[in-house]
DNA sequence: ACAATGTATATGAATTTTCATACATTTTTT
DNA sequence: AAAAAATGTATGAAAATTCATATACATTGT
């Protein structure tokens, strides 16, 4: 916590860009287009009495009521224990419930109540709106090609499953 | 935190494509290939003792080394005042170090040390390793495109600034 | 020159997230 | 058919992150 003085605007500033690292690093690309993109959007989410990882659950669970706790954490994106207690806080809510599977007794199933799809089905709503906008906003824009190259990157990535 | 039986496979599983939202949902297929992508790498990240947001701050000033504390919790992707307290601890661990800006009192900026500078800089370097093996798996493919779009995709993020 | 307003960073309590592991069940091996 | 290994979920303590706000300095308007 030491605080040294001098230094000032000289020595700070741009680089050339040939020797910037993050802005062409795929990585952070990739990272900062997710947050950039979304910031606007999940301010909408919490208006909505949501957190980011709430409406991650709903919107997965439109598209795969009843699906088991670890596939549901890799649809929306976290880890396995954070779902579980996410779920928790969403049961007590009466937004989602939890069932058993007949098949496999170690598995529980996650649905959403009533009032948990009415609220998603809001919300996805409140997201297509918003994406038709972004997306317009993209037209004539190299950028406007994403979704096709996310898609296919995104199954790439699926395929060679990590080390 | 309620317990139902009944409800197997039979509810569950794949719906129409057509029918589905979060695979055709841009904000949705940004966060998912972000995180995909990043999975293998972050790990290599804590297998250099560091957390991914440290990884960030260091990759951050290599390309600006000295920004002011806002300009680089912009860069790194977080909060403000979450990188303040990842910079106490990154401080401790002799990292980086505060500095006060000569033309602004309220303003420190950040500044690696020796030893900070050696660890960002072999991270930077296993970072472009890691990119490479990414995108030649990607040759050949649409995600090869995937950088400029990115790239435009970004430039147009910052410009529009958001409500 | 002085309020008033705005900006930059730090701080600490409250909340969220992670990490390791326990528990229950299923699958595989022998 | 046991035993061993693997899988699915939950749990709770530890750690990270957020949120609201304090503090300090800068800028603006009068």
């Amino acid at each position: 916590m030491q605080e040294e003085p001098l230094q000032g605007k000289a020595l700070v500033g741009g680089k050339p860009d040939d020797e910037t690292f993050v802005d062409s690093y795929l990585l952070y690309l990739l990272a900062a287009a997710s947050r950039k993109a979304s910031e606007q959007f999940h301010s909408r989410i919490r208006q909505n009495g949501l957190r980011v990882p709430e409406w991650r659950v709903l919107a997965g669970l439109m598209d795969k009521d009843g699906a088991m706790v670890t596939r549901l954490a890799d649809i929306a994106l976290m880890e396995q224990s954070r779902l579980s207690h996410i779920i928790d806080q969403m049961d007590k809510r009466g937004l989602v419930t939890r069932k058993f599977d007949t098949d496999d007794g170690r598995r529980k199933r996650i649905f959403l109540t009533d009032h948990g799809r009415q609220l998603a089905t809001k919300m996805v709503a409140e997201a297509r709106e918003h994406e038709a906008g972004l997306l317009q906003s993209l037209a004539d824009t190299d950028a406007e090609r994403i979704k096709p190259v996310l898609t296919a990157l995104l199954k790439h990535l699926n395929n060679d499953k990590p080390t």
